[in-house]
DNA sequence: GCTGAAAATTACCTGGA
DNA sequence: TCCAGGTAATTTTCAGC
């Protein structure tokens, strides 16, 4: 696809806030009919500008209502080091998103865990299995003002 | 609800991974039919545990493909003045994510853009239209490593 | 690339164990 | 709470413009 018109954009701006929304309903807000939306929708997907379609869910009501970010640094920056970090964060199902970032530290990682005392348990257990970790501060989230997975488009 | 069982966190599980999968399916590999499953989904949407359904979309592709995170301080903590900061990050669309944090900063937030010269102009613009931030102190994320909408449950 | 309508599949509902 | 079957709605396809 060379572009995307201000169609695809009505398109995807939709999707990314309720995916769960029908042809017929997105035909009727943009003024056409089910055909061409329901083969817009399908190349936007096959074009991979739309990756997945998922449900989220409430963190406080499944026990996993504190949210930490974890600085980390690495104690040497080999390859080798480096790949079995990478292996060890994937591995750990609480670190629900980890970024290699400029700065002071290495890797931001973002936790998710029921509460304080899980969160000491995860820093022993999950954190302290993995080697080469030279340095770590953990923020903690005290509330969340916004938290969108719509990208502004 | 009282207590969700083995059935109904598979069933959350699945959607967390893929949303478009039909009860049908679910059901199969559930080992029950649909009228169950469709009755739990349901019940799961109506009880809060599902808060919505969205899609994905390719931040590289839609040109947001830069990731800053943004840790700020205001210069006073008076009620007021909290409360007109979070007026004025919620209007702002870049910032997709604003977390009221423990330690030297008072807010973390996530901003996406397209690349250097748009987080440079979102800076003098955008941030630079809040009043009352103290201190700001900008990090850039180079890779990502792991990102997972879903809740480890 | 769109319209309009038909075909296939799924969502949703009802009765019964 | 689950199963079986039926109806309503949606998804998906296709001819025609």
């Amino acid at each position: 696809m060379q572009h995307l018109d201000e169609i695809d954009l009505d398109i995807l701006r939709a999707l990314q806030e309720n995916a769960h929304i029908t042809t017929k309903e997105l035909a009727h807000q943009l003024h056409l009919t089910t055909t061409p939306i329901y083969e817009r929708v399908k190349r936007l997907e096959r074009e991979g500008y739309i990756k997945k379609y998922i449900a989220i869910l409430d963190n406080q009501k499944l026990k996993r209502g504190l949210t930490v970010f974890c600085n980390v640094s690495l104690k040497q920056h080999t390859k080798d080091i480096g790949k079995k970090f990478v292996e060890e964060i994937i591995a750990l199902p609480e670190i629900v998103e980890c970024y290699n970032i400029s700065g002071e530290y290495d890797f931001m990682l973002k936790i998710l865990v029921e509460d304080m005392p899980h969160y000491q348990n995860f820093v022993m257990n999950g954190l302290g299995s993995i080697k080469n970790i030279g340095s770590a501060h953990s923020i903690f989230v005290i509330g969340e003002i916004k938290h969108s997975t719509a990208i502004p488009i």
